[in-house]
DNA sequence: AAATGATGTTAATGTAGATTAACATTTTTA
DNA sequence: TAAAAATGTTAATCTACATTAACATCATTT
């Protein structure tokens, strides 16, 4: 199994010895989904945590009149799973589901308690990611409450440019909280200047 | 100084010896402010990260036209920080301000490489904090994307009836991500049915 | 106890973005 | 290569919530 795109994204945090490599590499699996699969759905229990090696996947909620609505993307070197069903192992409120083939490596629950105390480092990393994406979760909260839908795709578009290449308009608008239609409209006025 | 709201909380997460009780004791600090004092103000750096011992404190963002934003209160038990500012050590976007006269117990961020390293316990403890943290902010957006104010109003109060007791409804409001004026106006509807 | 400031309410009017629906374009499949 | 499915556009109409403004109530200070 190929676990190097994961040891690489490690390895830009901390620094583990052969001999941890080789035990994370015994409590990790590789996982290969086509286009269209689902890796999680609502209400299941998400029994394991993934690093995306290649593809894109996307979470999101479907609400009680059936509206989907996208909290993130994952493309490659992301993590990709509902946390909150991971960490309380209860059912999940979202849907994972690749948008292309994906290949990811996998960390599952039950290995997940030993693997972080063999490798405490490995908990040190998965502290500073979460709070990373507590991070960038807090600042979209504040975006959606205080800017226009105009001025949230402009900055969606520049962070993550190359996301926008390779997902469909109508998710992009998911994302943003806004309809494809208006997302439409946006567009056109902003090509208009 | 008395920290032993602190190690309440901590003993319900994990379990310190006395040893590491003391070092903890010796690497935090007991802190006062009153009512309307700021803690952290938008654009200073971050340089600690506060367990509210008694008072309420939010936690808020001035938009460009000087509309507040409140992104959260804390009471006993919680943690209020701008945790972006504090990690990469940049200038903050928010302010923290205690809407009651209100102390805490004060982690600096000098000391904090130093308290994971001798007590990886609480990195431990800071990791399962800000899991949760996150999976209470994704919810969030979800929330404000799929829901009306009504609704969200409504969960606010189920979730935090002692809050919302204890502060100013156009406060509320700010944080639902509405105008005071709205919000009004959701209570009188409710009232009547 | 009056005055000031903070908080809350009501109502009229305005607007960002939703909804609907019809159609255009692109991609995938047979 | 035609048909079907997925994706994107345009325009009319609708609505949840914002804005403004005037006033009411409560708390704090003098």
């Amino acid at each position: 199994m190929n676990i190097q795109p994961l040891l690489n994204y490690i390895s830009k945090i901390v620094a583990l010895t052969d001999e941890e490599i080789t035990f994370l590499t015994s409590q990790v699996a590789s996982r290969k989904y086509l286009k269209g699969q689902y890796i999680l759905q609502q209400g299941d229990i998400n029994k394991s945590v993934c690093f995306v090696v290649s593809g894109c996947t996307k979470m999101f909620y479907v609400d009680t009149d059936g509206q989907e609505h996208i909290l993130m993307f994952a493309v490659e070197d992301w993590w990709s799973s509902d946390l909150g069903s991971f960490i309380s192992q209860t059912p999940s409120d979202f849907n994972v589901q690749c948008i292309e083939d994906t290949e990811c490596i996998v960390f599952s629950y039950n290995n997940m308690e030993e693997t972080y105390a063999k490798i405490p480092k490995l908990e040190r990393l998965f502290r500073k990611t979460i709070e990373k994406a507590f991070v960038a979760s807090q600042k979209r909260i504040v975006r959606n409450f205080s800017m226009s839908a105009k001025e949230r795709y402009l900055i969606f578009k520049d962070s993550y440019p190359e996301i926008e290449q390779r997902i469909p308009q109508y998710m992009v608008a998911s994302y943003l909280g806004i309809t494809k239609e208006f997302l439409s409209k946006i567009k056109s006025q902003i090509a208009f200047q």
